[in-house]
RNA sequence: GACCCCAUCGUCUAGAGGCCUAGGACAUCAGCCUUUCACGCUGAAGACACGGGUUCGACUCCCGUUGGGGUCGCCA
């Protein structure tokens, strides 16, 4: 039988961080087994879900590149089903009409908390007759769950999970205005859908329990579970926006490839031996449910960092010069003129090996953008010195006479000039580096003097020599 | 609180009873390279939560303790 997984987030935000990782562990299921990725809306909370939710869930798995299989399901058009499901179960006498209140339900919580019990339907209604059933109270349908023995879920990820059918009590299938739960709904679409595997967040493992009731008093099999661990933040508790629970397209805006998040994530409860650095094709070759780890594991930006490099390092140039662009233009407070624009991709090879995310690249390719006359930050202008400006207007002739300008020839000039002189190199390269760039850290200073071109390498050391 | 789950360097992890003197990656530190900053290279420091078993032998299996997490909605 072919695999069928499928990602089911509720539109009620963004896709955040552990969806994400969620949506990429069955994406690589599916793609690994050569199954289907089916995506489902669960949107049956008509009060929370929101377009916009729905528009930044697809964007998010757009962007990630998780195409998923087939046209995505939304939950709430098939409510119509799901009551019916709930209406074979009231049939079968596996459910029943409950005309509890949501404020006795409230008092029965608060009594339950004062007791420090945790709270469980009482089973009011779970054996009265409906002839007792109050006037004007429409009521839910609750599932008839077992209350002897036991129900166990195999999960390939956790093991065997039992728990006493006491533990659990009779959950609301279809709300009071007829509309169904989750529990319900995800039962039924489950099962319609044909998902062979449901891979979800470990916070589901105690929901299992009670979907596998409902999958068997409808006698239908449960899909193979499995509860991956959760994401925590640095400080171990649950992830908070300060820690990284942020949409993906908050990883996007602050600079982040989706094939280095994608690499992060992947190993973020997964492994596969010591790999560490591979791309997704490779993953979904790679990937077992076997290779999850039980625990949860905490969100380590400095990590996502050090591969955002890695992958800004291998990225083409033109991309990463379109990423950089709205930042650079924000700097420049305009359109880059052509020359400019130029120059900052004359310039990416070494401008991305000093990049670990696109912010630092805008950063590092404002030496391109910056006009004169130059700015100095603190540290260049301490290497502009009486001494310094006359060695430039020095360098400046013996450069003024350099034929085919390129970053070999000045590399000669200059070297050349230091040994006239008898200096270091630093001694001059680093002034003349400030005198370009108006800063003390940039990529090979003759690159950059080869990227600017004779005429603005010039003008620029000929502003700092004559002050 | 009840129920359930989890537990290897600071972090992510390798480890399926002898391959472990516990390996890799990030971060940290030192050195090399070097015109700066990075990159790169080399090296250092750094962990099996604790206590009992089982076994000739336990990071690996079992039990308990401790710690962390999840769930307990007419949310999903």
């Amino acid at each position: 039988m072919s695999v069928v997984t499928r990602f089911a987030p509720s539109p009620t935000g963004f896709l955040h961080i552990g969806g994400a990782r969620t949506a990429l562990f069955n994406w690589l299921y599916a793609r690994h087994t050569g199954g289907k990725f089916l995506l489902r809306i669960e949107d049956t909370d008509r009060k929370r879900s929101t377009p916009e939710a729905i528009d930044a869930i697809l964007a998010g798995l757009e962007w990630l590149g998780l195409q998923w299989d087939e046209e995505p399901v939304y939950q709430f058009s098939r409510r119509d089903r799901h009551a019916e499901a709930a209406q074979t179960l009231l049939d079968k006498g596996l459910a029943y009409r409950c005309y509890c209140t949501p404020e006795e339900l409230d008092a029965m919580r608060e009594k339950a908390k004062a007791e420090k019990r945790s709270m469980r339907y009482d089973g009011t209604w779970r054996d009265r007759d409906p002839s007792e059933a109050p006037e004007g109270v429409d009521p839910v349908i609750r599932f008839r769950a077992p209350q002897e023995g036991s129900t166990v879920i195999e999960d390939v990820v956790q093991g065997r999970v039992e728990v006493a059918n006491s533990e659990l009590d009779d959950l609301i299938m279809l709300r009071a205005d007829g509309t169904p739960t989750y529990m319900l709904s995800v039962v039924v679409d489950d099962h319609d859908m044909g998902v062979t595997h449901a891979i979800r967040g470990d916070d589901h493992l105690t929901n299992a329990f009670r979907q596998t009731q409902i999958f068997q008093a409808l006698g239908w099999e449960p899909p193979v579970f499995a509860h991956i661990p959760l994401i925590h933040g640095a400080d171990g508790a649950k992830l908070s926006k300060r820690h990284g629970a942020l949409g993906v397209e908050a990883y996007r805006d602050m600079g982040y490839l989706p094939e280095a998040l994608l690499n992060y994530l992947c190993r973020l409860g997964w492994s596969h031996g010591d790999d560490e650095f591979f791309d997704i094709q490779q993953a979904a070759e790679w990937f077992d449910i076997s290779g999850i780890n039980k625990g949860a594991a905490r969100f380590d930006f400095d990590k996502l960092a050090n591969l955002n490099g890695r992958y800004i390092d291998a990225a083409d140039n033109e991309r990463l010069f379109a990423l950089a662009l709205p930042g650079l233009e924000e700097a420049a407070g305009g359109a880059l003129p052509e020359e400019v624009k130029s120059r900052v991709l004359a310039g990416m090879n070494s401008l991305k090996s000093r990049a670990d995310t696109i912010p630092q690249l805008v950063e590092n390719a404002l030496i391109y953008v910056r006009s004169r006359p130059l700015e100095f930050t603190e540290k260049a202008s301490t290497l502009i010195t009486p001494e310094s400006r006359a060695l430039l207007g020095e360098l400046a002739g013996d450069l003024e006479a350099v034929n085919d300008w390129s970053e070999e020839t000045v590399d000669g000039a200059v070297r050349a000039f230091v040994e006239k002189k008898d200096l270091k190199l630093g001694a001059v390269a680093q002034p003349l580096r400030a005198a370009l760039t108006g800063t003390t850290v940039s990529p090979g200073i003759f690159e950059v003097a080869a990227i600017f071109g004779r005429e603005e390498t010039l003008a620029r050391v000929r502003e700092v020599a004559t002050g």
